[in-house]
DNA sequence: TCAATCGATTCAACCGTTAGGATGACGTTA
DNA sequence: TAACGTCATCCTAACGGTTGAATCGATTGA
């Protein structure tokens, strides 16, 4: 019996109704009455019937399928791809599958020219971009796609003028509630390792963040004290540290932009013979996984992938339903490790 | 002028050709004159043109997409994905973007009911499986789709009678490797973190490597040795090492079947105040990136997933083109760090 | 009793490609 | 000059659903 794939026809034949009046029951349109819809659902999974996606979606004009981008900076080893990143994948994937969409994968290069594979070709109802790196080059791609009527959300600080919209956590919070407790910690000297410029966004307000802990406390931010790390790597946390130590400024605690450059930074300190958390109070901003794991183990704060992964998924939902929505700050919470311990001489 | 989206017919009226030469032109039909190919690119890309890949796909009936499965022991948190995984992940999804195909991303139980979504609604060409666990507990749900045509590879271990295809790399060897260092080491007497039952296919091998090193160093191996760790997490590192405490055997190396193991095993040492490698070496297996970042660095076997990921991805794209295959052993390298040096006690 | 109404179902067009066979112009050969 | 093969292109039928409009029998109100 089973020649080939069932189709909706083989169902209409089998309940002697016609093929439109399958399509409807199994969508449970209320054009078909109770009683045959219970047959024909019966007749169909008696068939192993499935529906043609492609045949759906090219009828219907939508794909069930939602695209995951992930940027990555071009010179980012293609082993070490950001674990903060990765475990938002998981999240996100496990939120669309939840919500019975398809996820399509891919990883982009910042140059490359990734918006004509999801121009016209259909292969996705809407696109979540997901990356640190500088928003500006991608900009451009977002708008033509947004223009061709491309709905995406992206990851990251909200931004003046974006042809999108953006699900990120609260990143002011987080550099504050950090820099609080350094301060806390009896630090007097927390330099700021992470791009301060608005390329970066959220390493952006991250800063602001600590900048205001600062000034609730009475200091005035200290130039010298900021270092770029124009990436979230481990090798840009350690050059960034060395830079700050070639300045010869004093400082007592470390608060780096992102748990990577965290460990860079906490490496350097390292060679440099420098303790931590004695000498110098660490901390960094992701709570990746490893973080726990380091030694000593990283403070840092942690953003809720499990939620961001559904909001942004949820989000991009609406949008395509063309519901009203808002960008949102998520909550974020501290980590308080053994990195931070500054006033532990003793312990 | 652009309306909606182009269509082929849409060229098709702008070159004053019949639109089924457009198709051919742009697949490069040796049907169409080179003249009007060239003629009729240009237009395409005038327009924008993308081909609908729903109406395509509906057509030639296949997909130009492959489908990732990754399979999680049903307890494992929502957060703490196996890393090794992710890393394979990253490197299949450049290896299907390299070749043109799309990948589809989903994360599954293995006790739900997956392979429905996969059998007739032609969303894939193919299925790559990744994750340890069971694989009883998805061979008959593969059989089912591998006789409705469904191919797919596997990462893992080659067992009897499977209805699929593994890749794998050469766990057998990075076992004899790792137990064979550990002796080296000067090590009397090395524990097996990690099932040796057949059901995980993967430790299975590793363990006798194990077994077989040892047996060329003339040591027939202490079965009170052996603790079940019967899913790669920390807590079951955790747990199997406690196990072993309990045993009171003697024994001053641990061999962890994975790096998440070994991380739990190395705890629990801790726990106890017993050093490491100064007491007991410790070594693990994957080479996942937080590996070296371990309090002392965790010596373990590299296994190449970029490498990993193209082979997968070739092989899958064979099978589809009903080229032969053959299951094939990747091989691997030993990574030593310091948590294996256990004649170290005066570094 | 007849037309209007209503729910349930069928008809048929359409989504944008692909691909096999037909067409027609042109040059070659008997 | 008629028959024939070639080459480039065109015609047309799928592929398997979705959806607006048409149909049909049965009920209802006048």
């Amino acid at each position: 019996m089973p020649k080939g794939k069932a189709t909706s026809f083989d169902i209409a034949h089998l309940t002697g109704v016609s093929q439109s009046t399958v399509s409807r029951a199994l969508r449970d349109s209320p054009l078909v009455s109770e009683e045959t819809r219970q047959r024909i659902k019966a007749a169909a999974d008696q068939l192993n019937y499935k529906v043609d996606k492609n045949a759906s979606n090219l009828r219907s004009q939508h794909s069930g399928t939602l695209a995951l981008l992930l940027f990555e900076d071009p010179t980012a080893d293609d082993s070490h791809i950001n674990p903060f990143f990765l475990s938002m994948l998981g999240s996100i994937t496990r939120a669309c599958a939840l919500r019975g969409y398809d996820l399509l994968m891919s990883f982009q290069q910042l140059s490359y020219d990734w918006h004509a594979d999801y121009a016209d070709t259909k292969k996705a109802d809407g696109i979540i971009l997901l990356g640190y790196g500088d928003y500006l080059a991608y900009r451009d791609k977002l708008q033509k796609l947004a223009a061709q009527g491309m709905r995406s959300v992206r990851w990251g600080a909200v931004l003046p003028d974006q042809p999108d919209l953006s699900i990120g956590c609260d990143n002011f919070q987080g550099g504050q509630a950090i820099a609080a407790h350094l301060l806390d910690q009896g630090c007097k000297r927390v330099a700021f390792l992470g791009d301060a410029s608005s390329h970066y966004p959220e390493f952006f307000e991250r800063y602001h963040g600590y900048t205001a802990a600062l000034e609730q406390a009475g200091i005035v931010a200290d130039p010298a004290l900021q270092v770029d790390a124009a990436e979230s790597t481990e090798q840009a946390g350690y050059n960034a540290l060395e830079t700050l130590l070639v300045r010869k400024v004093p400082f007592d605690a470390v608060f780096a932009a992102s748990d990577l450059i965290a460990i860079g930074a906490m490496r350097a300190l390292a060679d440099h013979g420098i303790k931590v958390p004695e000498q110098v109070a660490v901390a960094g901003f992701d709570d990746i996984p490893m973080a726990r794991f380091l030694n000593p183990p990283l403070t840092t704060v942690l953003q809720d992938t499990k939620l961001a992964g559904e909001t942004l998924v949820d989000t991009l939902l609406q949008l395509i339903r063309n519901e009203p929505v808002e960008t949102r700050l998520l909550p974020v919470r501290l980590v308080v490790r053994r990195s931070s311990q500054f006033g532990s001489r003793q312990a």
